[in-house]
DNA sequence: CATCTATCGACAACGACTACCAACACCACG
DNA sequence: CGTGGTGTTGGTAGTCGTTGTCGATAGATG
């Protein structure tokens, strides 16, 4: 009846692949895609697996997440461990990872005004980049 | 063989109901919410046309959309016709609209500097409204 | 090495949304 | 005020991303 301290996060070799995986590629890729990228390398890791580890990893701000329009969710290893915002083309999917502390600024103190607390936002810049206009 | 002009939108009692439904409620709703209430009322309006009306009004600019973390998307009439943002509390779903016309600019001048044309953007602000603090 | 328990993963379930397509009803025209 | 055609409807079945289930597995600790 040793109750030690069951709250620790283990580090599997699925984890690992995963991450080992998330820094080699650029730009957003959908958990889907990702788990195809595994399979081609024979990394044995499940899908479920796949998802829960990217909830993991987002919610320890290792990973960025966005989402689609038709609502799928993409992951993205942050190059920033800092707050910024994406500058995603429509066309390619390359991204740009900005910094807006104006507008972060601007947010809060809207939000307060209104009598808002614990205040978040999301924001997401879309166009055509130089590339895809051709 | 009168080809008129095919490409007209009709006037059907259906979207007269979604419309009239949206002028009534407050804040933002589901597709699958509006239909509920649209059962309520024996508005004879099925789900299907309840997606593709409400699309046809995002489409039209009268109707905003947003999703939620889950990707589900709601929609709301909107009070302005101009371009603004929303400030939503997380807890009881109330909506502030807000401008940020600095924002607006701020979006437009970074996408430039890296060559993006056709810029358009997404901003949401969350957080939790005086009312749902106490 | 033994033991505990977080984690894995194949599969089923779920929920939002869309495709399908025959029946319908809006509306311009006669 | 009929009539034709065509945009629209809506029940159902299906798609697709994501999450739940639960026995099996394998890190970590002593």
């Amino acid at each position: 009846m040793n109750q030690a301290m069951p709250n620790v996060t283990r580090n599997t070799r699925q984890r690992a692949e995963v991450l080992a995986l998330l820094r080699e590629v650029e730009g957003f890729h959908s958990a889907q895609q990702l788990h195809q990228m595994l399979l081609a390398r024979k990394a044995g890791v499940g899908l479920t697996t796949v998802y829960r580890t990217l909830q993991l990893l987002v919610d320890a701000g290792e990973v960025d997440s966005t989402r689609l329009p038709g609502g799928e969710q993409l992951f993205r290893r942050c190059s920033q461990s800092k707050h910024h915002h994406h500058l995603v083309c429509r066309d390619c999917g390359r991204t740009v990872e900005v910094a807006g502390p104006a507008v972060e600024r601007w947010a809060d103190q809207v939000a307060a005004q209104h009598g808002f607390v614990d205040v978040g936002h999301t924001l997401e810049i879309f166009g055509t980049c130089a590339e895809c206009v051709r």
